[in-house]
DNA sequence: ACTAATAACATTTTT
DNA sequence: TGTTATTAGT
């Protein structure tokens, strides 16, 4: 292996690359191979010498962390890629957390609430103060606490002090310290920590046991991460715990994509960079490869209306490209026509396939109309927002029993499963059992362990049940850590009636529990495989796998992925794609700048970056539209266009005045094409995939019954894969393990499965449905 | 304990 | 307008 690929890059990206002397910041430009530096620093790195297990990479989604794992395996080979510290904040601080967990006090089975749980929590908690939830928004006091989190403010902070009292009193939320108190006590009582915390926790942990700090200051030789103007104050400072001497991070970002302040980002953080580390190099990125000079300049023209920024000059060598158009349409409807129209023309004129296409909007609630449009035209479309599959109530009740049995003090989890399906134990008796928990300071499954001990006052027939319930629960955590979380998980859903909840009766959402519980099976059961196949078997238990769901992301969609559908999103997830074709919807005031960000520069200025963002997703075309009307909220809306229009240099933009009108209901070529059945249209609905939920099928299937756990497939000599017939003695190109021979088949469809050889990588058995294999001979 | 009716609400949301 | 959460009623 040499250090050929080095050619690959251009000479900006190259010294980026190359200096691995001390901190460095790379301010890249949008489409200026960002990601591109970050994979062959690593695989720079590693040819330099350094052990993968030394090298800590940050993200923050799966997603990013997953193909830059990819990109640096084919690079490097997937051997040396191994065992790198790669992943997002929160998993990689996870991973950190789950074997220091005592040293914060918690055991290291410790469950992730998600940000449902915390709400409902601090429901509980409001209630019990007394307090009125009209005064107290959860959504409001949730985020105060978040807000603190990130600031690194524990609780004990808060209450000592006086201006953020101040603060919340003339907010007329005067006990938000007491909230955030009693917050914190029950997560730890539960044994539970929200998404903050893995934050926050490890900036303790790394703060009050400095041995632990160096430990890993000194294990991490080198830390990347991407996208750092999205990191909030936490993220910063535990970067900083991490500095050993050589200060060697290099961080990758472009202040002009933030747009997740309203998160708690920092965009000081990334503006601040080379002060803050001492000596720090700053490379900037500034030609961009991905779209033509127009939309280049568009784009400039645009982001030079914020005074906040780092001076930088992108720009691109590609053709000059058109202008960008746009289209001032009387109302949302036509909004919709011309653009699926435009999408219509694009796909049959210019051969344009329709997965390069997006149509991204500034709120979720706009899809509705395209969707319509698009449903209308027949024209294959995919939605990326609205409702995930874990957001699902019954795949959040399996998860409550699965977390349950991992950590029988989850609180919530025991709320929302303890009488469902019903066991006759009202809101009484689990308010009963939550009191002495608080009351003695002990988890909910302590009181259930000890009741008449702990002072549970409840009637003979009332205990029982609990007893009954508390048996089942015991059963399960008796095997929890033998059986894998595939068998368990399928004990789980039968004997605790779920499964019997879901074909109780025949009505079409039924229907759908029951796939849904079938497709969490499904996943589960790949989780398990994927485990096996890599040697983790011992990592394949019910702990591991909610682990790793806990964290999911739901944004990239193996599903779908490849389908020629057109894209529908808000800006915001389209940070970090491209496509041929971008249609920017609802360029108007109040829409985009969103009313709610008009009150300060720094709001305005943050509205301004995501239409930067929008922009500059276009790779040829980028369409912009403005309607003069709109539905919202039930009633006319009229609008002005958007502020921002004005400020896109007149040369890349042009103003199309073609209404809607003509030429639209008469589709390409005269047919009524309003007539055609939406086929093949798919809500994405944010769902999880990955390792753990690649099931590619929404067919209904029937759950395995409790003896049927595995079938063992015969043996065949040949088989249909992904990639075609495959047989016995094929040989093949598997992304990660490279060139292998096939030595058996096994299973059928779903579990179908191979036995290959591969020339480097030994012997391993892949499931079909998931191996990447390409077929050669 | 479940259903039906009604009130409240509604930017964006990588984990 | 459309959804979601709470509440009242059986």
């Amino acid at each position: 292996m040499t250090l050929d690929f080095l050619n690959e890059l251009n000479a900006s990206q190259r010294v980026a690359v190359e200096y691995v002397d001390g901190p460095s910041l790379v301010i890249a430009g949008a489409g200026s191979g960002k990601t591109r530096v970050l994979t062959y620093k690593i695989a720079y790195l590693l040819e330099l010498g350094l052990k993968p297990w030394s090298i800590l990479a940050l993200t923050f989604t799966n997603k990013a962390a997953r193909e830059m794992r990819e990109r640096i395996e084919t690079l490097v080979g997937p051997e040396r890629a191994r065992g790198l510290w790669m992943g997002t904040f929160h998993s990689i601080f996870n991973r950190i957390l789950r074997r220091e967990s005592e040293k914060v006090g918690f055991t290291p089975n410790y469950t992730i609430y998600q940000p449902s749980d915390t709400k409902s929590l601090i429901k509980s908690i409001l209630k019990e103060l007394g307090l009125d939830e009209k005064e107290y928004k959860p959504g409001t006091v949730a985020a105060r606490i978040s807000e603190a989190k990130n600031a690194l403010v524990t609780w004990r902070d808060y209450v000592n002090d006086g201006e953020t009292y101040k603060r919340d009193t003339y907010c007329k939320m005067p006990l938000i310290g007491e909230i955030y108190k009693r917050y914190c006590e029950r997560c730890r009582q539960a044994n539970a920590m929200d998404f903050d915390d893995l934050l926050l926790n490890t900036y303790l942990l790394f703060k009050y046991n400095g041995e632990t700090r160096q430990k890993y200051a000194k294990a991490f030789r080198f830390i990347l991460v991407d996208e750092y103007q999205d990191t909030n104050f936490a993220q910063h400072q535990i970067m900083l715990q991490l500095r050993d001497e050589g200060n060697r991070i290099c961080v990758v970002g472009d202040d002009a994509q933030s747009i997740y302040s309203f998160r708690g980002a920092k965009i000081d953080n990334i503006l601040k960079f080379t002060h803050q580390y001492e000596g720090a190099r700053l490379f900037k990125l500034e030609q961009n490869y991905r779209s033509t000079q127009s939309i280049v300049g568009a784009a400039n023209s645009l982001i030079s209306c914020n005074e906040e920024q780092i001076r930088k000059e992108v720009f691109s060598e590609n053709e000059p490209g058109q202008p960008l158009l746009l289209n001032v349409v009387y109302s949302d409807v036509e909004e919709g026509e011309i653009v699926s129209h435009r999408i219509q023309t694009l796909h049959a004129t210019m051969r344009l396939p329709y997965n390069q296409m997006a149509v991204l909007y500034r709120t979720n609630a706009q899809s509705r109309i395209f969707e319509e449009a698009l449903r209308k035209k027949a024209i294959p479309y995919r939605i990326y927002g609205g409702r995930s599959f874990y957001d699902r109530k019954e795949v959040r009740d399996v998860l409550a029993y699965f977390r349950l049995i991992v950590n029988p003090n989850d609180e919530e989890a025991f709320k929302r499963i303890v009488n469902y399906p019903t066991r006759g134990i009202g809101d009484v008796t689990l308010a009963k059992v939550i009191a002495v928990a608080t009351e003695k300071e002990c988890g909910v499954w302590d009181v259930l362990e000890r009741p008449k001990e702990l002072g549970l006052e409840v009637s003979g027939g009332t205990l029982s049940k609990l007893e009954k319930f508390h048996a089942m629960i015991a059963d399960f955590i008796r095997v929890r850590d033998d059986a894998d979380a595939y068998v368990l998980g399928n004990r789980v859903i039968h004997e605790s009636g779920l499964y019997a909840e879901a074909y109780r009766n025949n009505l079409p959402e039924s229907k759908e529990m029951q796939e849904n519980l079938s497709e969490l099976l499904n996943g589960m059961h790949s989780f398990v495989d994927i485990q096996r196949e890599t040697g983790n078997m011992e990592e394949a238990k019910l702990a591991d796998y909610l682990s790793e769901v806990a964290l999911l992301s739901d944004t990239d969609d193996r599903e779908t992925e490849g389908k020629d559908m057109v894209t529908l999103m808000t800006v915001h997830s389209a940070k970090g794609l491209e496509f041929d074709a971008v249609f920017v919807a609802g360029m108007e005031d109040n829409l985009f700048p969103n009313a709610m960000a008009m009150n300060s520069r720094r709001e305005l200025e943050e509205e301004r970056r995501l239409f930067y963002v929008a922009i500059t997703r276009a790779k040829k075309f980028c369409y912009l539209s403005c309607a003069k009307s709109r539905f919202r909220y039930g009633s006319m809306d009229f609008c002005e266009p958007s502020r921002f229009l004005k400020e896109i240099d007149k040369r890349f933009i042009r103003l199309e005045m073609k209404t809607a009108q003509k030429g639209l209901n008469r589709g390409i070529g005269g047919t009524a094409s309003r007539f055609v059945q939406p086929v093949d249209n798919l809500r994405v609905a944010h769902s999880v995939k990955s390792a753990v939920m690649t099931s590619g099928t929404r067919r209904l299937r029937p759950i395995p019954s409790n003896h049927d756990v595995k079938t063992e497939g015969e043996v065949r000599q040949s088989l249909r894969s992904a990639a075609g017939v495959i047989r016995v003695g094929q040989h093949v190109i598997h992304e990660r393990f490279g060139e292998g021979t096939v030595l058996s088949l096994e299973g059928t469809d779903d579990v179908a499965k191979a036995r290959i050889r591969f020339t480097n990588m030994g012997e391993k058995t892949l499931l079909l449905k998931y191996a990447k294999l390409k077929l050669m001979d």
